[in-house]
DNA sequence: CCTCCAAACGATACGAGGTATCATCACCTC
DNA sequence: GAGGTGATGATACCTCGTATCGTTTGGAGG
């Protein structure tokens, strides 16, 4: 919310209700998921917003949309520096977040190597689940 | 190509002509690119078995479709051992390719943590380029 | 090399997800 | 509090991806 003010960007009712659904839920949700919960906590905001809200949000990194499963893609909260972790199990689809993710030692490296300043990354583990073995 | 045989998927027409064009473009393409791709290379070959293929290369780990910019998401090659790095800058949406992600050391951690054989990851660093800045 | 059949195919119609448009509205600065 | 501009809501549209279904084909077993 906070991050949202500070881009420049106007905190509207729409960007609210979207950002709200998404905080609350501690899921990955899907588009159609979060125009569903947009519509039930403020049922005049329309469909095109919630698309654009999505889109503002992924290009401040405070989300990003990313393939878990099924057709749409699915939109994951960033954590406050931007990072996020998590396993997906290839075939039972689940998915395992992960908070303590041990990279901040590779990105430095990679920083340096490629004079980039990091702002925030996505790390996806793919392996079996111990239930699917 | 070795990849699929081995997953006792058969060796089509369809498939070889879709991993020929990933693999020929060391670039990221996206499903309309791969279509147009398969279609020059291969004119008899449908439509629906170009998606089918992709994923198929999916659930095996040979590709892993990501949203680098555009609608559609984009197609990236995963390296043998099922691993993949690149940096996004978030302005001119330019991706830098990573051949050493120096992530081994928080796998291992992270495998051991979760209890998971890991098959393979995605690593997305996002921050500005030098142009950029 | 031939046979067989499940797996994959090609064509096509369909549907969900996402976008462009445009007149109207409401944040936020002053 | 008023003004302007960025954002909105409604809707029509379009693109990407999928389901369907009859036909073909890769490749194992003879």
């Amino acid at each position: 919310m906070e991050r949202l003010s500070e881009s420049g960007a106007k905190l509207t009712r729409a960007r609210r209700a979207v950002l709200e659904v998404i905080a609350d839920s501690r899921e990955h949700l899907s588009s159609t998921e979060i125009v569903a919960g947009v519509l039930q906590r403020a049922p005049s905001v329309g469909r095109a917003s919630v698309f654009r809200t999505l889109d503002l949000l992924s290009r401040l990194a405070i989300v990003r949309p990313t393939f878990l499963s099924g057709r749409a893609p699915v939109y994951v909260l960033m954590s406050e520096d931007g990072h996020h972790a998590h396993i997906v199990c290839p075939r039972c689809l689940s998915v395992i977040e992960i908070d303590e993710c041990h990279v901040s030692h590779a990105l430095s490296k990679i920083a340096q190597e490629h004079d980039i300043h990091v702002a925030g990354h996505l790390l996806e583990v793919y392996g079996l689940c111990a239930p699917c073995r």
